[in-house]
DNA sequence: GACAACCTGACC
DNA sequence: GGTCAGGTTGTC
């Protein structure tokens, strides 16, 4: 589900909603979302969450007690606020409760995962420590040097979270569109000039997913439930076999890195 | 690189 | 029954 503009709107979400809140209890649904050590519910009660912070698709709750949980939610899984009290939805594996209020984290496939580490190491954890730098925050001339120098297709490079970190499925592909490169074109041989463009589509692709809230292909909601509105507005993602916006050529589907690859053949080269 | 693995559910 | 799915990791 949630790529970089996702999980930034759910972070968003709960900055707004529950930043500042106490936690009253935790019902531990499934343990085994837990990546390592389960806290104990005595080192989580009456502490207090200090805010919320996105890392690639991860996100950081910070919390007053020098603890951080670090959550991933893979492809189904979901960070929501719901009323208190309510019966929680399937495949619902944590509920944390506030006054007034509970956060829930539910994920159907359980690929995501849930980590409890002291907040000066969050940096040492390995899955975070792999990162590269953001999509949204690196620089033209960073992006053009890491990219330059691999010899494998650019969505496969955009893709690898150590090259740069948020960039998944969806927003590769209408990235690469707006920017005419082709998902299977070999990054290292592609011209400085059209990098420059492709760095600019990105910034471009993300900040409009984030201002219309995400996409809600089949499970993406925000944090109050709500699905995203930039599905409506993908131009190749999803779309084999449907004319191009620009030419109206069939958009092509293929394989790259493993993954469904969305793109027209005649406007990316 | 390609592929299987981790899981459940939707759709043909 | 088979295929596919916003992700990542580990194996040939």
């Amino acid at each position: 589900m949630p790529e970089l503009p996702e999980v930034e709107t759910i972070v968003r979400d709960m900055n707004g909603e529950i930043s500042g809140s106490r936690i009253e209890n935790i019902e531990y649904i499934t343990p085994s979302v837990w990546r390592g050590k389960i806290p104990g519910r005595k080192s989580l009660i009456a502490v207090r969450i200090i805010e919320f912070q996105r890392l690639g698709k991860h996100i950081l709750m910070h919390l007053s007690n020098n603890h951080t949980i670090v959550i991933h939610l893979k492809m189904t899984g979901r960070l929501t606020l719901q009323g208190p009290g309510l019966k929680p939805a399937r495949h619902t594996h944590l509920i944390i409760e506030f006054n007034g209020g509970e956060l829930h984290f539910s994920d159907i496939r359980r690929f995501g995962f849930i980590d409890y580490v002291k907040t000066p190491e969050v940096m040492d954890a390995r899955y975070i420590a792999c990162l590269g730098s953001d999509a949204l925050k690196i620089s033209a001339n960073e992006f053009i040097a890491l990219i330059k120098s691999r010899n494998r297709p650019i969505k496969a490079a955009l893709l690898d979270q150590t090259v740069i970190a948020g960039l998944g499925n969806i927003y590769t592909d209408e990235a690469l569109f707006q920017a005419n490169i082709k998902p299977s074109r070999k990054a290292s041989k592609i011209s400085q000039t059209r990098l420059m463009a492709l760095h600019r589509c990105i910034r471009i692709v993300l900040r409009r997913a984030i201002s219309a809230r995400g996409s809600s292909v089949s499970d993406f909601v925000d944090g109050s439930g709500k699905k995203g509105t930039y599905q409506n507005h993908h131009k190749v993602y999803g779309r084999t076999g449907e004319m191009c916006f620009n030419c109206g050529t069939n958009i092509k589907r293929i394989i790259i890195a493993g993954r469904s690859s969305h793109y027209c053949p005649r406007c990316q080269r």
